[in-house]
DNA sequence: CAGTGGTCTAGACCACTGG
DNA sequence: CAGTGGTCTAGACCACTGG
């Protein structure tokens, strides 16, 4: 190739990139309702005829939306219009999944007696290798996979959680086996790229956002009976929170 | 250009991505303090060379990195390491920003009476068309531009607010000069990308991420006294979440 | 004026899937 | 086997800035 030849354009629109442009196009399509839910978008070779702009723009316009969450991509199929997020309330994924009338899914992916290392200690407040229960779990809403739960008790407080039911509300077994109530919760929350495991494990893109919730939850006496790390697909989920004031 | 040739590299790599082993090899060495913030990054141009890749898969490295807040670019003057995020509790700007240690700002943009828009009285739980106050601010910690604030109040519950220091902390405004009293907040938190001007008032770049925070504050009546939209720069902010859990 | 990142081209080859 | 998105090349021109 020699050199680039601007094709006839209107010079009024220079400043407006094309890629920006034509993902504001698409995103009117979608927020208009020409578009459904899984509806297909035109195939990347189409909209490089109909703009007028080579392959790699056309697709730049395409992430665009894909990380605003408006789309998805099939590498083998095609690229199609996102259903709506998922309303999520913190602190109780199978409630609120379950009140959207879907169905809630836990899919354990691993779980283990762990000694606790200096982070999970210091936020459990036990002491360096003390016993931890520690167990990773895949959420879903049917089926489709949202968050990725990595959860840590101190073993004295909940002794043999490993051997109960791991498939539902873990509040909910550690009140009925234990007795043990939460009472406060603080969570930390920030949006991170997905890494290519995550990713995986999410069925999201490399490198795509991810919701990063690190939380606590302590009991009414004040003891950390738990600590999480949760990544959710930001792509999918829109959390809820409720509160009330302290001033 | 005629066909592509593959470099004598070693074929055991095939499956990883060029600008996924770049953006680890570069995330590696800021997460080892080899690069301290604002250090610059190499050049684009370098990066081509050192990698035996062309521009376009240096930049989506150096893209990967970006969107995860670890480097921010300047057209005309490099790449550099980011500072690390501010940490934000949720619903008192002024006062987290302050306990840093850093310098609070609230950029007033414009402030105005309005007639509610069937959105703006759902929220407020009052009638359509009903007077509110709206405005808009840039918040910002030590002149960096962290989340712009757009917010609306009933007229009849504050008359004349917008007459008032707008310039700090609204909450503690009110509570002073109406003796109105936050109790409770709702808020929906979701990742967005940021338009063209949401991502020029904030600094960021075009499609880069924001949260979203879509909150309403209740008093202790039960009366809905503020309805906002808070736009946070995803990149630059981590948010923290305190909770009593209602069970 | 040299150097920087931002946008864009016109292709290439690949793996994978579904008819 | 046709069609899809995923990765990548080897360039181009641009606006802007700082010495």
């Amino acid at each position: 190739m020699s050199t680039v030849e601007r094709s006839g354009e209107t010079r009024a629109d220079r400043k407006e990139p094309a890629y920006l442009r034509i993902a504001e196009e698409l995103r009117e399509q979608i927020a208009s309702g020409q578009l459904d839910p899984n509806d297909p978008l035109p195939p990347e070779r189409d909209l490089c005829v109909d703009h007028n702009v080579s392959r790699m723009t056309a697709r730049r316009a395409l992430t665009v939306l894909e990380s605003e969450g408006l789309i998805y991509r099939s590498a083998t199929r095609g690229t199609f219009v996102s259903e709506p997020r998922v309303q999520l309330r913190l602190g109780s994924f199978s409630q609120e999944i379950s009140r959207a009338g879907k169905q809630p899914g836990a899919q354990l992916i691993w779980s283990e007696t762990q000694s606790a290392t200096t982070g999970v200690a210091r936020a459990l407040g036990i002491a360096t290798d003390a016993d931890v229960y520690a167990l990773q779990r895949l959420r879903s809403s049917n089926g489709e996979p949202l968050a990725l739960e990595t959860t840590y008790y101190p073993s004295d407080l909940v002794p043999g959680f490993l051997d109960g039911d791991l498939s539902g509300s873990l509040w909910t077994e550690i009140r009925g086996r234990f007795g043990v109530v939460v009472a406060r919760t603080t969570a930390r929350l920030e949006v991170i790229a997905l890494d290519t495991t995550l990713a995986e494990q999410l069925g999201a893109r490399p490198a795509s956002s991810g919701l990063l919730l690190t939380r606590r939850t302590f009991t009414a006496d004040g003891r950390c009976m738990e600590y999480a790390q949760d990544v959710y697909r930001a792509d999918r989920v829109s959390l809820v929170i409720d509160r009330a004031v302290d001033e």
